[in-house]
DNA sequence: TCACAATATAAGAAAATCATAATTTTAATA
DNA sequence: TATTAAAATTATGATTTTCTTATATTGTGA
């Protein structure tokens, strides 16, 4: 049995990813990374909502970004385990 | 990239997974079987509240159980998946 | 410096989640 | 049948999520 402290944080990935925009957005970085307005054509979400969820995928450490003039381009900050875990549900 | 109904799914799964409560108890019956009266000495939560994530488990397909006099014994529904998913994120 | 494009932040309302307490159902058995 | 143990159900209030609208920030180029 995992301590008390691993099963907090892997509950926390788990809320992390279980929302279908924020999933749809792990799935499309899979593919490489994204700025915020590609991502816009994608998801049917307005920006703001879409940056939120980023926010919180950002807090749980599933993504990060980098600024590249003046857009932000997302990435996935663990791709091996996010895709290691996203494959095991196919 | 999956499908809408993929993406839903899937998250759907991630939320049912998403409660420190929730995910003990599927981890404790990765070892096997058990009846709620013995999830109660495991898991600091009164019977009720177990019996209410023991809903959420089944009705998200994580879970099912079988009628023992008058215990039901829960297990996992799709263990292999279920096991595969929880073992790439250690 | 001004205007615009890209993105984030803030505030608020509606909906969902969660734990608790009280009650009910079900199965076994005396 | 009456009792008891195991578990589920119901109702309730507190908390958290979620989306929307409005506004602010930041970087670029004219």
């Amino acid at each position: 049995m995992p301590t008390a402290k691993e099963i907090k944080k892997n509950s926390q990935l788990f809320k992390a990813l279980a929302h279908p925009i924020r999933l749809q957005i792990v799935e499309s970085l899979l593919e490489g990374e994204k700025c915020v307005c590609a991502m816009q054509d994608l998801l049917h979400a307005s920006q703001p909502n879409i940056s939120q969820h980023l926010n919180i995928l950002k807090y749980a450490n599933v993504v990060d970004f980098q600024q590249r003039g003046n857009q932000r381009c997302y990435y996935l900050a663990e791709r091996e385990k996010i895709e290691a875990l996203l494959k095991s549900l196919t």
